[in-house]
DNA sequence: TCCATTAGATAACGATGATAATCTATTTTG
DNA sequence: CAAAATAGATTATCATCGTTATCTAATGGA
């Protein structure tokens, strides 16, 4: 196979995007190597390197795609059911595994405390944008503590969604995401109370 | 080298548990390498085997430890000042990366949905250990919510510091470790009211 | 004391990873 | 339409990994 013309080459590189952020979130993006990634998208290795410097820098834009994936769902929930409940009930329900938040996904790869990974940027900004998007859901009211509470929602409904993944849905870690699902739906409810 | 006594083997081979514990909790399992591990513990790779049948055997072990110490640091931090807030205090601080929370480093190794990871009974039991000794700090009160907002309390202060850890301590994330912090002492109070 | 056992060292093996060099055929440009 | 440019395939390079084979010297039981 020779050359593509300048768009097929772009389609390509879109879709080598895409797939790597599948794979990055099915399997987590050490555990998926570059042909991996070109295989999942029809192609071999070597045109790779046409593409992106280097692996890090396709994990960057596979993270930022990922993120901007998942703050347009998070949208299309709350602008359907304007409550913190439905994002977290979402967040909380069985999912392909390719689906996996980006919030845990790329986690392990941008946590690595020595080295200053290009990702970390793109994984900072995503997570700021899902979070003020959660935020502003519940933000509205003017009782002082609303902020702080979907603060905390959101941290708690981080935490067990990793330690039931990290369990494989563990007794204990399925009864704290009811415990998190019901607080949510509780704060809607309160949050309806406050602004009536 | 030739052979060493039972007693030595013994030691050094507590000797590499200990020294995985702490290389794992710094920088992740899957960046550690055997060697790397026996270097720390003054070996070489040769002897690994004598002791360990894979190195997946080794990160149940250390795995088991790594939780274990975390109990015991809990169990003393709750006795000199039994609330919540001492605990999440604590997690929060600032700490050599060598004892990162191993609910958090060894998540990334476990969590792998396809294979079936031996370690993972050693991690799911290990939190469990951790969580129960959290909720009976919280849980005492006879109200209702208690047990509940302490579940939420234990989430959030996970997905608090996954996210402190992956963004590199950006202000929103050290926001969230406020606000989850602030909460655990609230409960304190709130929970010394309720059983006076 | 002698010898089978074995902890640990040294070195090798096979697999796999990221990346680079070379080749090819097609596209693009002049 | 011819020549330069290049997307992607093929193959190679070099490093590193988990694991194994072999060697050694010290141990510990007879």
């Amino acid at each position: 196979m020779g050359r593509s013309s300048v768009e097929q080459a772009l389609q390509n590189r879109a879709r080598i995007v895409e797939e790597a952020s599948r794979l990055f979130r099915e399997r987590g993006v050490e555990a998926v190597s570059v042909s991996d990634i070109m295989a999942a998208a029809g192609m071999t290795v070597g045109g790779f390197y046409k593409h992106f410097a280097s692996k890090e820098v396709l994990v960057r834009e596979a993270c930022a795609l990922s993120f901007e994936q998942a703050a347009q769902v998070w949208q299309k929930l709350t602008s359907d059911r304007p409550e913190a409940g439905a994002i977290v009930e979402h967040y909380f329900r069985e999912r392909p595994a390719h689906q996996t938040c980006p919030v845990l996904a790329f986690a392990p790869h941008v946590s690595a405390a020595d080295t200053a990974h290009p990702a970390r940027e793109a994984y900072s900004r995503g997570v700021e944008a899902l979070l003020s998007g959660f935020l502003s859901q519940i933000g509205t009211s003017e009782h002082s503590e609303i902020p702080e509470e979907a603060q905390i929602l959101f941290a708690a409904m981080i935490g067990a969604q990793l330690l039931a993944q990290a369990s494989d849905n563990a007794d204990w870690a399925t009864a704290l995401q009811q415990a998190v699902s019901r607080r949510a739906r509780k704060q809607t409810h309160a949050d309806e109370r406050t602004s009536a």
